[in-house]
DNA sequence: GCATATGCCTA
DNA sequence: GTAGGCATATGCT
């Protein structure tokens, strides 16, 4: 009897079309017309057919459209779907095919007049099943999921992302079951189609709320007693558009079906009309699908283009974490018949714990190691007391745990396995002990999964195993009363730190196999792995700061602030909070009355440097004050304050940390304080760096390179008018002015300059045009112009979107990985974002691979010079930073000008010159 | 104490 | 339009 069930699929034709507008490339037929939207519904139709023969496919279908505007939700609320933006341009025309494409497939098509898409489908799916039927929804509408049944009887297909939806995706989306998710729905609303909802509630607080009170009238019925007085208000103040809003999103079926459902049984698809229909578009590759495979699309056979296997994290392991099996260590013998068993296997996996200190001061409180899969234990070795009145646990002590650790660690022949193993090796590094060789699991998975997710241990363990990682604050508690790691109790610690050190050897097992088989081998052991200790050496070595001449500077801002505050309450007509935007808002906008300020997102007036700029241009005194007053807080806060309660007291230097793996396109990153961000562009802002001294003896030397991303850019895109302008060394921007304007005059020079630089961020009219402050079709025109001259990089970024949507990510010239999960989504901001990123990610990753291939032959190269003194101390990106011994500058910069130049060979063959500018002096303004 | 919004510094 | 980090204010846990 289940095989005779008839299983009716309906489509959600409307919502499908403008999805598919969204999602897919343009597409234009031979007459010009964009097609893309129709051939994507045509395409999928296909699909649909095709799976008649299947177990869970077809045997009825029909295609429900919208018919008109208005329906009778309108006249419940009229501004229902007001403020719908209008069908795109060239997404019109495309609306009526989609009744003549379903029609060559002789697939009913029902609209009707005064009733939305959603309603019909409500109203079939109640027939269907009361019939006994199956029903399927193709669609991917949530208003669409309150149809759902728990038995299975209704579920849809969402053939964008190819899953079926059914009781469990909407209780994970919504956290409620489709009967309830109307309620949701109502509660949070839906600025497309203009549902009120309640504000401030949005999926999360919505899905909360029904879930504890059970119903929406439940809720609004216990409104007055909700806590949080916002919420408790919104929803009294708002109740009525929440039972508005409720009957809005709730189907309805008041019609007789247009068509009993027998007439939309799924026969035989009659050749002769498809065929004319897809000849008359020009889709020859489903013509030739139809050659041979009788008179309708079917037999399941793949469609000709199939994607290639995309190798990826594959699906998560399971794993059994037994945290109490693992050993707390706390004797010689013990320890030596471990590391006895690791210079056996050659390989273990080891993790540092500090003692919850920082910077140079931190101690090491306990070592965990790993052998095999849930066998690991920790080594305590600094851990003090839980109390006063006791002495510390038995352990080993710092000394000699150490002493026994060192043979394993330094043992060539012996594997470290670890997670942010830079980190680790500057512990050991303050006690002298080199640790070697190596394999990082965070770089690995950098190298990759870069783009896919975070690299965290943590964030690792559960997309690989699903397995949640022992909390550090459930060892250590969090905030105030958190406590440092080397004063937990040795139960709590051991849990912690050994499923660590067995994760780190798990994940690494997983990982290992990969960077061959996804030729990542080269990013990972060429350039990440080797930079581990040259960054880590650069950390420790910090760079010296001139604590009173920050003093100085901070007292000056700080004087001048005074100053400004006063004039700027005069001017306001009395004090407020100048920094926050919300009261300068109401001070500019509602007080002082002037006209104009755009809100943002929660309704604050935007009171940003443009909006001021606007202003002040406007002749507005207070404009030009606030602007004042914030770079010169900025300044003060940010930098020159900061930066003094940064250094170290130790060695009177700032100890930045580099991220290895933070940056999606291979960039470091910097914390703690970020050194790579210190201003430079306000003059103000500039003796900020005269505060970066060397040391007594020393000149600071600075090493950047002249505009790396362009010149790869010239590289990659194959450009040779620009290849040749930088291999004659001429202004790059002035032979882009000359190849488009037929001028180099400084106007036209500031525009060629503009869009060599939109060029690199993934260009688009509309970013060009605001920036330029013109006309987006001028902005087009220049665009326009600017791939005629140069066609390759038209060509580089085609060939580089199309290779990103294939295969799911981009590649720099080292053969680093960034991946794009989002260059596929249907939501078209977050594509358009994924679109630009990537084309940027190749051109800001090669130069990131470049300049860390220099920082790993740079120790070598000075030393081999003789210049053991000169130190590397800072990166920010294209520039080196330097502590050179007075009398060995001109040495020293020959040497790291060569590095630099030369570092991307012998990897990579570039065919444009790389320039390296250099300068130094007594600090890194005067320098640089 | 934590998360979000806004704003601003760098390459 | 790319890539980052971090300050304050604000509202809530």
């Amino acid at each position: 009897m289940p095989d005779a069930q008839p299983h009716l699929y309906l489509v959600d034709g409307s919502s499908y079309i403008f999805r598919a507008y969204h999602r897919l490339p343009p597409l234009t037929n031979r007459h010009g017309m964009n097609t893309g939207a129709v051939y994507g519904y045509t395409a999928m139709l296909w699909k649909l057919a095709e799976s008649l023969s299947k177990a869970d496919g077809p045997t009825h279908m029909a295609v429900i459209l919208d018919k008109g505007s208005s329906s009778f939700r309108n006249e419940m609320y009229d501004q229902y779907k007001a403020h719908r933006p209008p069908a795109p341009e060239d997404l019109v025309p495309q609306l009526p095919l989609i009744r003549v494409a379903t029609r060559a497939f002789s697939i009913p098509c029902i609209e009707e007049a005064g009733l939305e898409a959603d309603d019909i489908i409500a109203c079939y799916t109640g027939a269907a099943r009361a019939a006994g039927w199956k029903v399927t929804i193709v669609s991917s509408d949530k208003d669409l999921m309150q149809l759902i049944e728990d038995d299975g009887s209704v579920d849809m297909l969402d053939t964008m992302n190819d899953r079926r939806i059914d009781r469990g995706y909407v209780v994970e989306k919504f956290g409620v079951p489709p009967q309830q998710l109307g309620d949701v729905l109502a509660l949070m609303g839906d600025s497309v189609d203009n549902v009120p909802g309640v504000p401030g509630i949005g999926p999360k607080t919505a899905s909360q709320l029904i879930q504890e009170h059970g119903s929406l009238e439940a809720v609004l019925a216990a409104a007055e007693g909700i806590k949080k007085p916002k919420l408790r208000q919104n929803l009294i103040e708002h109740a009525d558009n929440a039972r508005l809003s409720r009957e809005l999103v709730r189907l309805v079926c008041e019609m007789t079906l247009p068509e009993p459902l027998e007439a939309l049984e799924l026969k035989n698809i009659p050749e002769a009309p498809l065929r004319e229909f897809l000849e008359e578009q020009g889709w020859k590759s489903l013509l030739n699908r139809m050659v041979g495979q009788g008179s309708r699309p079917s037999g399941g056979e793949r469609p000709a283009a199939t994607a290639p296997r995309v190798a990826g994290p594959g699906e998560p392991e399971t794993i059994s974490v037994d945290r109490a099996a693992y050993l707390t260590i706390t004797d010689a013998a013990t320890l030596g018949e471990w590391l006895a068993e690791a210079a056996t296997q050659g390989v273990i996996a080891i993790d540092l714990q500090g003692d919850g200190g920082h910077g140079l001061a931190e101690g090491l409180a306990g070592v965990s190691l790993a052998l095999a899969p849930g066998k690991a234990a920790y080594v305590p070795l600094g851990h003090g007391a839980t109390d006063l009145l006791s002495e510390g646990p038995t352990q080993l002590g710092l000394a000699e745990g150490l002493r026994l650790l060192r043979p394993c660690l330094e043992d060539d022949s012996v594997l470290k396995i670890g997670h942010n193993v830079k980190d680790q090796l500057k512990l050991l590094a303050d006690h002298g002990i080199v640790v070697a060789p190596v394999e990082d699991v965070m770089l690995a998975s950098f190298a990759l999964d870069g783009g896919r997710f975070g690299h965290g241990l943590d964030e690792l363990v559960k997309k690989h195993f699903e397995h949640e990682c022992l909390a550090l604050k459930a060892v250590c508690g969090t905030g105030q009363k958190a406590i440092r790691f080397g004063d937990a109790p040795l139960g709590p610690a051991t849990e912690y730190a050994a499923e660590n050190a067995d994760m780190v050897w798990r994940l690494w097992q997983r990982l290992q196999h990969r960077l061959a088989a996804e030729h990542a081998t080269r990013v990972y052991r060429l350039v990440d792995l080797p930079l581990v200790p040259v960054v880590g050496q650069m950390e420790r070595d910090g760079v010296k700061v001139d604590r009173s001449y920050l003093a100085e500077l901070s007292g000056t801002f700080a004087a001048e602030t005074a100053s400004l505050e006063e004039r700027i309450f005069a001017a306001a007509g009395g004090p407020f909070t100048i920094g926050s935007p919300q009261q300068l808002g109401q001070v500019l906008f509602d007080r002082l009355g002037l006209k104009g300020g755009r809100k943002g997102k929660s309704g604050n007036y935007s009171t940003d440097q443009a909006e001021l700029e606007r202003l002040e241009a406007d002749g507005v005194e207070v404009a030009r004050l606030v602007l004042d007053w914030r770079l010169l807080t900025k300044l003060k806060q940010t930098y020159t304050d900061a930066l003094q309660a940064q250094i170290d007291p130790k060695s009177g230097r700032v100890h930045t940390r580099y991220a290895l793996a933070a940056a999606q396109t291979g960039r470091l990153s910097s914390t703690d304080p970020n050194l790579q961000n210190i201003p430079i562009r306000t003059e103000l802002g500039a003796k900020i760096r005269n505060a970066f001294i060397a040391e007594e003896g020393f000149s600071l030397l600075s090493a950047d390179y002249g505009q790396i991303e362009l010149r790869l850019a010239a590289h990659i895109a194959d450009v040779p008018q620009l290849k040749e302008a930088f291999a004659r060394g001429d202004d790059i921007h002035t032979i882009t002015a000359q190849e488009l304007f037929g001028d180099a005059g400084k106007d036209s020079r500031g525009k060629a300059k503009t869009i060599n630089f939109a060029i690199l961020y993934g260009i688009s009219s509309w970013g060009l045009a605001g920036r330029l402050g013109i006309p987006t079709e001028d902005a087009k025109a220049m665009i326009d112009r600017y791939f005629e001259r140069f066609p390759g990089i038209k060509n580089y970024i085609s060939t580089t979107l199309e290779a990103v949507r294939e295969s799911g990510y981009s590649e720099t010239l080292f053969g680093r990985k960034t991946h794009f999960p989002n260059i596929k989504s249907s939501i078209q901001s977050l594509r358009q974002g994924a679109e630009r990123a990537a084309i940027n990610a190749p051109i800001q990753g090669t130069s990131a691979d470049i300049i860390k291939r220099a920082m790993v032959k740079m120790p070598a190269a000075l030393a081999a010079a003789g210049l053991e003194r000169t130190r590397m101390l800072l990166q920010v990106h294209d520039e080196l930073v330097f502590e050179v011994p007075h009398g060995d500058e001109e040495r020293a910069a020959a040497v790291i000008r060569d590095v630099m130049a030369t570092a991307a060979e012998p990897v990579v063959a570039l065919d444009v010159p790389l320039s390296v500018e250099v300068g130094w002096g007594e600090n890194w303004g005067v320098a640089h």
